[in-house]
This record gives structure tokens, sequence and C-alpha cells, in this order.
DNA sequence: TTGACAGGCAAGCTGTAGCTTGCCTATGGT
DNA sequence: ACCATAGGCAAGCTACAGCTTGCCTGTCAA
């Protein structure tokens, strides 16, 4: 619920990694993002583990979740990344 | 070191509220920057824990000190949140 | 040189984040 | 009707993050 949730849910590296998963490719069920994780991000977590991530993610605002049928697609939604982005002044360049 | 350390340190709400003193006013002492958590962020927590915290903001390379005599002085450098910019495709306006 | 002040070091405590295990629900194919 | 599949719920475990406490070091002023 609160927004202050953003920094935490980003904090977590295995949820990043969900994040990238599905920056590049949208919509994937829960099953999917598991397999796609051992395979191409090396963890190895229960389906379980990337459940409740999905949860912290969701209550973030960072994921949106559809059901349609019995499947449950997930979207991510960097908007309020924002927060991030808008707390302090992050220099244009690095040097 | 890593850079990975970056989200972790601003996963922590009191080192969010160091960053943003340090924001406001840069420069300040560990002394400083605890009275004035206490008095203007209602955070209470010991010299100690604060410092704690300096050194993590230290290691994710948010915060760089620098000693003068019997002082030290902290100046914060947002330049390592570019890390959480660059690495996803953040709206440029939330709806 | 003595004492006050700014800071550092290290051990110990406690809540909780992340994970697992086990079982339950529900949808859809055959 | 049956069973495999996709997902949910809840309890329990464990490592560690955040904090405290106690004491030590170093700098400056009188």
């Amino acid at each position: 619920m609160p927004v202050d949730d953003v920094f935490v849910a980003i904090g977590d590296a295995t949820r990043r990694a969900i994040l990238d998963e599905l920056a590049e490719r949208d919509g994937q069920t829960l099953f999917e993002i598991c397999t796609r994780l051992t395979t191409r991000h090396g963890i190895g977590s229960s389906r379980q583990a990337i459940s409740q991530h999905l949860d912290i993610l969701a209550r973030a605002g960072l994921v949106r979740a559809e059901r349609n049928g019995r499947y449950k697609f997930h979207y991510a939604d960097f908007r309020p990344l924002r927060a991030v982005v808008d707390r302090w002044p992050i220099p244009e360049e690095k040097l």
C-alpha cells in the first residue's frame, strides 16, 4: 500500500531479476517466470518464493496481475520508480 | 564495493532520511546528522546506528566522507542512483 | 596534562525477510 | 469423471539487518 515500499521492493536481487525478465517479455505466468529465472538468471528459488516476491512487487505497484482462466499473467509497471528519480537530484552523466 | 548494493542502501528508511538531510545541507558531521534526524525526521536512533548506516551508504558510493581534524564531514553523491534509472524504462510522467 | 568532544570498534540481542514444506482450490483437457 | 496443471494459503525455519551497549582512540582547548 504505502509507496514507501517501492524502495524495499527493488532492494532484493531476485525481485530485480523478475522485473528484468518482465521488462524483456511482459505478461508472463508464474511458471514461466520461474523457469526463465532458473535458466537465464541462475535463480533456483521455489515457485512459492517467486509468488511471494510477486506479491511484494504488486503491493509496491511495480507489477500488475491479470487472471484469465487458470492462467495469471503478470505485467511490469515501472511508473512507481519515479519515486526514486524524483526524490534526489541525480546527475545526468556518470563522471 | 559492488554497485549492486545501491539498491539495498536506499531500501532502508533511515538511510533515505540521511540522504534527504545531506541533500538539503551537505557536508555535515555525524553528530549534526544525528541531531537533525531526531529533530526534523523523528528518527531517534543512536549515534552508532547512524554511523553504521553511513558506512553502508559509503560502500554503495552514495556518501563520501572527508576527515578534517577531529571532525568528519559527509557529502552525498547521487551518481550511483543512475544504476536505478538506467536499468528499467521509467515512463516520463505518472498517469 | 587533563578533560571534553568527535568518532571508531566489536560483541550481543531481536525482529523479520526470504525461503521451504505441505496441503488445498480451481480450471481445463480427455 | 478423472487427473494433470496453474496457482493459493499458512505454518515453520534460519540467516541476517538494524540496533544497542560498552569501551577504546584521537583531537583540540584550557
